[in-house]
DNA sequence: AAGTTATACGTTATAATATAACAAATATCG
DNA sequence: CGATATTTGTTATATTATAACGTATAACTT
């Protein structure tokens, strides 16, 4: 996966240096979202000296690049789904691509949506009004299937099973 | 407008109390987004020794009451259009109301939909899933009409004319 | 290859946003 | 009134993010 990105990035003329490999692979092993702050302590292992700009500066890249996402309402970031997977990967494309996100509070799982309609309603109520988006943020905040018929998955931060 | 923030609350058994009405008022006035420590000091001019947790808590009651919205995006309040607005006020409802907001990036202007379509593209892609939508954060950043064909409203935050 | 420019990184300090915890005051209800 | 719950005051601290400036590394030009 990380070659992957590799290659998306070398087809951009954009440079996944060693530091921001390190700190995509830290988010892409998280699985789930995780806060800059602990993605310090993770590049730590690597890099003695890390400060906050240091991660914040790679989070930066991934972000323009696409790669990673941002959570809102969590302050945190996830791997972007759709990028990644070879199935979507279209390489010139959409750097910062439109994306939903649906939280749930149950486990923690983020799941990332690509929804042609969610956009479209977007989109559509905008341009009524004259208003030309650039950027756009959609998140739900709510249970997940399984944690909703009470088959929970309840792998949070604490890692309790 | 305050007032009749005031009547709703007291339809729901809620208080507004004199505090959280100070709050509710400088997130009004303002007209745009504002930041939790502006309105900390622009509280300081009546209540000397207001610290961070007074403001805070007073937007927890008003979010609750959906009297007001937090733009994620820019970690801003702002006031809710579509409950004080009289046309809308239907006492018993809508708590914490779904929304979506569109960020003017040349002028700073919020504006607020309340649009069914969106919200209902939003759950339609999540039902799918099995996912039971609670709370959703619906934000584009963009130009605003004015901005876009050049009669630029620049009221941002220095007041530059 | 050497010189020049642009890009990325290291480092220190600090800004901006938000909450924990506990005590004191005020309102509500029996 | 007295018991209970809610709200506010106060101190301290946690969490998230950026500014500013210097150094190193890569890329581009001749």
């Amino acid at each position: 996966m990380l070659d992957s990105a590799e290659r998306l990035c070398v087809a951009r003329g954009s440079r996944l240096t060693e530091l921001r490999r390190l700190v995509l692979g830290l988010v892409l092993d998280a699985g789930r979202p995780v806060g800059a702050y602990d993605l310090l302590d993770g590049l730590r292992a690597d890099k003695k000296g890390a400060a906050p700009p240091t991660v914040y500066r790679a989070l930066d890249f991934l972000l323009e690049q696409g790669l990673i996402h941002k959570i809102q309402r969590l302050s945190a970031f996830v791997g972007c789904t759709h990028v990644l997977d070879a199935s979507h990967a279209h390489a010139g494309g959409c750097h910062p691509h439109a994306a939903q996100f649906l939280i749930c509070t149950g486990c923690g799982q983020v799941t990332e949506l690509d929804d042609r309609n969610i956009v479209h309603a977007l989109v559509d109520a905008t341009r009524d009004i004259g208003f030309m988006v650039r950027q756009s943020t959609v998140e739900a905040e709510g249970l997940c299937g399984a944690c909703r018929t009470g088959s929970p998955v309840p792998a949070r931060a604490d890692g309790a099973p």
